[in-house]
RNA sequence: GGGGCCGUAGCUCAAUUGGUUAGAGUACCGGACUGUCGAUCCGGGGGUUGCGGGUUCAAGUCCCGUCGGCCUCGCCA
């Protein structure tokens, strides 16, 4: 070892001891005679001292030391006295150099790590290891790391087994696009990196293995964001012989844990759980913030009956106009930040933005002049409206209404700062549809996958209306986030087959795309369900970030490049060669 | 594929309406200093204003294109 203790570790109690240390220089302080280093590992901080007394070529090269270059220093451990810094956990000691080796210099870097005015994300990609010594970024993988073993911990305490899946997998053209492998051996044909364990775990619950779980890596060829890489990790689970129930509260229990452990917050079970239709209605998302309420309302009754041609046509038309009631808010946005927030809702499709302002005169709306006193008095009664509130209404199809005020309630939620940021808020969205319309191809799609079981009420419905079948299947949201999505799945052939036939899955093509699950479910399928956990998005949350990189140790950016290693890049003619592929890009 | 924001010294930023030799802090280099902890003080070097074109007497600034980063809609069974 080429050091006895860590930079994070001295305290009063090793006062006397002689240490050896190894790190990072952060920066010196030279005062021609004492010369001061900062040094730096992954545990801590702690001040060297050297002096000229003690040793004058030590002292010369100590203060030739430049930031991140790596050196071992062996020492005394003295009192400071009273000259303690607060700001270090070893600020009450520092170490009295005798001897110092300069294990490697390093070129000056292009910004220190952790220095609080942060980099452009650009250049802090493209030097990611020295990113990656920042106490914000090592903090994050910390975080991490305790939640990976604390997972394990519980899924080995309940008698689950993690078992690996393959990576190298077989395409499935539903659900995202797939990130491809060519075959050498097979030549022309691809094996597909897995969106999820999906079907494998299902096969694992076929084959006997009731508990299993997996810290599985998964890769989605989709566009980027904020909170969405295209490789990631799930949380992935499935049990045998066990309901919704039990998947639920299974996972209760383990986010209880992750809560307890990693923000000493105790959080009451079980989980709240809200139908997906009423989710919809209160707040126009699946997947609400309920860190704050601002709930949606429908107006359609007053919209119908109004002199504002908008609202009335968009009623007879079979559309919706509901709204939202920004408490307090008339003060706070001017007439242009309204314009600005109707662009923001036009992003999402809705074409107009109505607003009142509740004054003590009444509201207050350019539009005002077509509503009676009547119709005003009720709206403000519908609204809970007081004095000082600012009202917006979105009138349109159902789904555009939904998408705007989601939207423009997120962002209302944000700037009137209507919750705490530390705060977590976690519940289950259940009761999805099982089937979505797709209009563009005039087909039913599955909302979730193919393979999750309907409610068993709904299952007439199958053949008379379709779109009203509800799925066994539910989302935990976290702070606005999908965080964990999962279903009871079917493992009866008749039903899987209904299903099919339903979003126009041919027989033929069934067995082609998932003949394997299929066959497997015809030799004694128990009944199962499962859930998988975004691991990242949920150490984002735990960590109080807003972006999913400062939790990845190597992330892409949004154009899924790795700027560190240059990848994707273009490679030899000669694997091209061996995997008889040619490159056509037209021009 | 669409919309928006951004790109000036190694880094973080400034630069009036388009107008003199593009500045500051920090980092870097040299010097002074024996208790600093964002050390301090003195001095110095450092620029293809992302790249390419255009408008203009004159472009960091205006226009077009392009590259890259971020946010977002679509997309993400």
């Amino acid at each position: 070892m080429l050091r006895t203790q860590t930079c994070g570790e001295l305290r009063t109690d090793h006062v006397g001891q002689s240490v050896t240390l190894a790190g990072w220089v952060i920066r010196g302080r030279d005062h021609g005679g004492l010369a001061f280093i900062d040094l730096r590992d992954r545990y801590g901080i702690t001040q060297i001292v050297f002096n000229p007394d003690r040793d004058a070529k030590m002292h010369e090269l100590a203060r030739s030391l430049r930031a991140e270059d790596v050196i071992q220093v062996t020492g005394e451990v003295v009192l400071r006295d009273d000259r303690e810094n607060e700001k270090l956990a070893t600020g009450k000691i520092e170490v009295r150099a005798h001897e110092l080796k300069v294990l490697n210099k390093s070129k000056t870097p292009p910004f220190e790590p952790g220095t609080s005015e942060l980099p452009n994300e650009e250049l802090r990609l493209t030097y990611r290891f020295l990113d990656l010594r920042s106490e914000r970024l090592q903090e994050a993988l910390k975080v991490r790391h305790r939640l990976s073993k604390l997972t394990r911990d519980f899924f080995d305490q309940q008698e689950f087994l993690e078992i690996e899946t393959p990576i190298l997998g077989r395409s499935t053209p539903e659900g995202a696009r797939d990130y491809l492998v060519p075959s050498r051996v097979h030549e022309g044909s691809f094996y597909a990196l897995p969106q999820s364990p999906q079907i494998y775990k299902q096969i694992l619950m076929i084959s006997g293995y009731d508990r299993y779980y997996q810290i599985a890596r998964c890769f989605r060829d989709e566009d980027l964001r904020a909170d969405r890489q295209p490789e990631f990790t799930q949380i992935d689970l499935e049990m045998a012989f066990v309901d919704q129930e039990d998947i639920l509260s299974l996972v209760d229990g383990l986010i209880a844990t992750l809560l307890k452990d990693l923000r000493n917050k105790e959080v009451k079970l079980p989980l709240p759980r809200y139908a997906y239709h009423d989710m919809m209605e209160k707040y126009g998302s699946d997947k609400p913030d309920l860190r704050f309420a601002l709930e949606l309302v429908d107006i359609g009754e007053i919209a119908q009956s109004c002199d504002f041609a908008v609202f009335k046509k968009t009623i007879e038309s079979g559309g919706r106009v509901r709204g939202l009631n920004a408490k307090g808010a008339a003060n706070k946005y001017s007439r242009k930040d309204i314009d600005g927030l109707t662009e923001f809702a036009g992003e999402y499709g809705a074409k107009g933005l109505a607003f009142f302002k509740v004054t003590d005169e009444g509201l207050h709306s350019p539009i005002a002049k077509f509503f009676s006193d009547e119709d005003k008095q009720k709206i403000m009664e519908d609204m809970g409206a007081e004095v000082g509130d600012l009202l917006f209404f979105v009138a349109d199809q159902c789904a555009v209404t939904s998408a705007a005020l989601a939207a423009l309630r997120n962002r209302l939620g944000k700037e009137l700062e209507l919750y705490d940021p530390d705060e977590i808020n976690c519940c289950w969205v259940t009761h999805f549809p099982l089937l979505s319309y797709n209009e563009e191809d005039q087909r039913w799609d599955a909302e979730h996958h193919p393979f999750c079981q309907p409610v068993e009420e709904d299952l007439p419905l199958l053949q008379s209306d379709p779109g009203k079948v509800r799925a066994q299947s539910y989302d935990l949201i976290m702070n606005g986030h999908e965080l964990a999505s999962g279903s009871v799945r079917v493992h009866d052939q008749n039903v899987q087959q209904t299903i099919f036939d339903l979003l126009d899955i041919s027989a033929e093509e069934a067995e082609e795309r998932f003949g394997f699950l299929l066959q497997a479910l015809r030799y004694g399928a128990p009944p199962h369900a499962g859930a998988a956990l975004g691991l990242d998005r949920l150490v984002m949350i735990l960590c109080g970030n807003d972006n999913i990189r400062d939790v990845v140790a190597f992330p892409k950016t949004q154009k899924a490049a790795d700027l560190l290693s240059g990848a994707p890049s273009e490679v030899d003619p000669h694997q091209l060669r061996d995997l008889r592929i040619k490159i056509d890009i037209p021009q």
